[in-house]
RNA sequence: CGCGAAGUAGAGCAGCGGUAGCUCGUUGGGCUCAUAACCCAAAGGUCGGGAGUUCGAUCCUCCCCUUCGCAACCA
């Protein structure tokens, strides 16, 4: 689309069940900020609408986890992800929520829309139905024995043993989770959105006209569904948490989750026009409204195919573009909410933007990093030590350097104001300056209209290196001790460093929807007005006025230091230890009999229990979870590593007698060799006991 | 299984018909205004494997191998 008349930007709607990490961040918020703050410096009517998704069965699963409401875990965890977006300069106009009255009318509408034409079907179903709590079963909700594994850990959505899909049908001797009994079949009817209505016109849409402008990544993934079959898929679900179904005959049914969360678009785009006395209207239904949705990829099938149908039968306006990224990798594994792997977005603001050294620079260095690496084209991965080598090398030492150089050689060669342009002896190297910093406008705007930001971002940075180049052509400083002989030396320097001011001024503007704090460090040092960002500066040459007075340099950005990436990788792999041991036991698992495989005495012969009393115990540095220990057993002393650091301090436990393994093999734990294996038992919530004889008993007496 | 995406220098990534580029790293040199920063140069790749189309293929076609994703949650 060609000069529309405003553009609707959305972000994939967070789902209110977690923190989020920077992943997510990578894939749909930062690119849709650094688009929206290229469109608002181009004065461009825009509208930029995100919010929290909190509907679906997981969000009171995850009430259930921690003791609490559904309203409380959407209450916190709407305020928490509200407030980490903050934190890291995404401009929202509105971050709305899906649990506002508002949100519950824009979306029965549009339900109520599309049943009153005829657009849904209904159809008829046998579910499970738990007759003690007298509702219906989500897929979730179900538990039994898997077909697959025989594993009794199986939920009528996917085997937690062998991770196998599956439906609830296929369990064997199904339970309701709710009151631990058999659950019966009931007929039910739910109503379904026919995509196979409408494949003609996805083809047409997506496949022909969206062929080349979309990316590779997004056509392909729509192909494979529209060619593959698309099903009707239900939009209501028997649940008593969501958004009720407008119909009289539909008691105790809501809304499915995927049906409500886009609409969710919509309604914060009514609120943002109900708190700037703004008409929403033409965001949703005029055809000069360009809408553009980030995502990632998992998104893909609902912001291409099942959204758009939606949209469609509804009258409104369809996305221009579906800028959808693929994933981002950490530290070469998987980023993953369940094994702990992951950087959550919260961490990072504690860890960085919340110290004494953060800040605003820290919040741009991840913008950064993250764009710089964005998965654009295919998965990509973020490393602590690219983290720090980008910062570092890029950030720091050519655009930071090539800022703060200007701005002390300024003060030391200019008298710390903008000095005169002689024009009359400007060599082919300023020329060649001039020609740059007119070219990177049109640059980066292409690149960013293309939705390539990782390459718009290269040609800033790429800017301020020539800047680098340019100046060590000109040497001003080698000019400077020239001057008591040839006082004419002072109009190439005048020269190098008006250019030199000029391309900061042009930086500003460039980096500012990247790395807006940034900008605006640079704006107090140049002394200037926000206005100067005004994207219709770029690439002008006389943006600071001659004479006028600058202030002193401040560094942009600091480093980041090795012992930071080394304690982040730490914390990581101490968080993925703590993960793993609590997936062997979940907090919400009934006590089972997990009896593992018959053995015979002779392999339980081979274990060499003794008794055994701590005689000193220390925390091993660095590690979140291990306690270094002696133990006596009467023969001899030992060190046993041993990881029970969350739950002992290392002073409560000296004195204690415990049973060990005596002849496990050692093994090397943080550099410290453990012989042996101290006996604990563990509570279903993770909680560690020691296990010991009931009385006193002599050191290295054999337990069997 | 099938479908989609991807496999390119030590690392991270571009390119996509005319025998390969960028950033970091490495090595050597220059400069010293600057956050031991900057600048220049060099080394380093049979572009996953095989076959085909073409005057010519990393880029097109086919087969194979590997990785990721595919309407549970999840950017």
């Amino acid at each position: 689309m060609t000069d529309p008349k405003r553009y609707l930007v959305t972000s994939a709607l967070p789902y209110a069940n977690g923190l989020k990490h920077v992943g997510h961040l990578a894939g749909a918020y930062i690119p849709a900020d650094i688009y929206v703050r290229y469109l608002r410096a181009q004065k461009r009517d825009v509208v930029f609408v995100c919010g929290s998704d909190e509907h679906g069965t997981a969000i009171p699963i995850q009430a259930t986890k921690e003791g609490t409401t559904p309203r409380a875990i959407i209450d916190k965890y709407h305020q928490a992800m509200k407030q980490d977006f903050e934190d890291l300069s995404m401009s929202f106009d509105i971050y709305h929520r899906t649990s506002e009255p508002i949100h519950h009318e824009t979306a029965q509408e549009f339900f109520t829309y599309l049943n009153d034409r005829n657009e849904l079907e209904i159809k008829e179903s046998e579910q499970y139905y738990d007759e003690e709590a007298k509702t219906f079963l989500a897929d979730r909700y179900i538990k039994g024995t898997c077909p697959n594994c025989g594993s009794d850990r199986a939920y009528g959505d996917q085997c937690e043993n062998c991770g196998r899909t599956l439906s609830p049908d296929e369990l064997i001797n199904p339970v309701s989770t709710l009151s631990g009994k058999a659950p019966v079949k009931k007929r039910t009817s739910h109503w379904y959105l026919p995509l196979g209505k409408h494949e003609e016109f996805l083809r047409e849409w997506i496949l022909k006209e969206h062929k080349e402008d979309w990316r590779a990544t997004v056509v392909g993934q729509c192909k494979s569904w529209i060619e593959g079959g698309l099903q009707s898929r239900a939009v209501t679900r028997d649940l008593d948490w969501g958004i009720k179904v407008p119909l009289k005959d539909a008691e105790g049914k809501v809304l499915y989750v995927w049906f409500d969360a886009p609409i969710g678009y919509v309604s914060a785009t009514k609120q943002w026009a109900i708190n700037n006395k703004k008409d929403w209207k033409p965001y949703w239904y005029d055809k000069d409204t360009k809408l553009v949705h980030f995502i990632g990829k998992d998104n893909i099938v609902f912001h291409c195919i099942i959204f758009p149908i939606m949209l469609k039968l509804h009258g409104n306006i369809l996305p221009d573009n579906v800028p959808a990224n693929e994933f981002l990798n950490l530290e070469g594994d998987k980023m993953s909410t369940s094994r702990n792997w992951k950087l959550d977005m919260r961490d990072y603001i504690n860890d960085f933007v919340k110290k004494e050294n953060g800040g605003g620079q820290c919040v741009d260095m991840l913008r950064y990093y993250l764009t710089q690496i964005a998965p654009e084209t295919k998965d990509s991965e973020f490393t602590w030590k690219g983290f720090q080598d980008a910062v570092n090398s890029e950030l720091v030492s050519i655009f930071g350097n090539f800022v703060n150089r200007t701005w002390v050689l300024m003060h030391k060669l200019c008298g710390g104001k903008v000095p005169i342009l002689h024009t009359e002896i400007l060599d082919e190297n300023d020329k060649i300056l001039n020609a740059e910093i007119e070219g990177s406008k049109a640059k980066v705007e292409t690149l960013l209209e293309q939705y390539k930001f990782r390459e718009a971002l290269y040609e800033v940075i790429d800017l301020s290196r020539k800047g680098n180049q340019y100046m060590q052509k000109k040497e001003p400083w080698i000019a400077a001790k020239q001057l008591a002989a040839n006082p004419d030396m002072q109009k190439n320097i005048d020269n190098t460093m008006h250019l030199c001011l000029q391309l900061t001024a042009n930086l500003a503007i460039l980096i500012n929807p990247f790395l807006p704090n940034t900008a605006k460090s640079m704006l107090n040092m140049m002394k200037v007005v926000d206005k100067m960002l005004d994207w219709e500066n770029a690439g002008k040459l006389k943006l600071l006025s001659i004479g006028y007075s600058l202030r002193e340099p401040q560094l942009l950005f600091r480093k980041i230091e090795d012992a930071e990436i080394t304690e982040q990788i730490e914390k990581l792999k101490a968080g993925l230890m703590k993960s793993e041991a609590g997936v062997q036991k979940p907090a919400d698992e009934p006590p089972t009999s997990n009896l593992k495989s018959q053995i015979q005495y002779d392999d339980f012969a081979k274990l060499d229990l003794k008794v055994a009393t701590i005689t000193a115990a220390e925390k091993v540095p660095k590690a979140d979870k291990l306690l270094k220990l002696e133990v006596d057993l009467g023969f001899e002393k030992r060190t046993i590593v041993s990881g029970i650091a969350l739950h002992f301090k290392p002073e409560d436990i000296i004195g204690k007698q415990v049973v060990i393994v005596a002849n496990l093999a050692p093994r090397k734990m943080k550099g410290i060799e453990s012989n042996g294996m101290i006996l604990m038992a563990e509570e279903k919530d993770g909680q560690l006991k020691f296990i010991n004889p009931g009385e006193p008993t002599t050191n290295g007496s054999p337990v069997s």
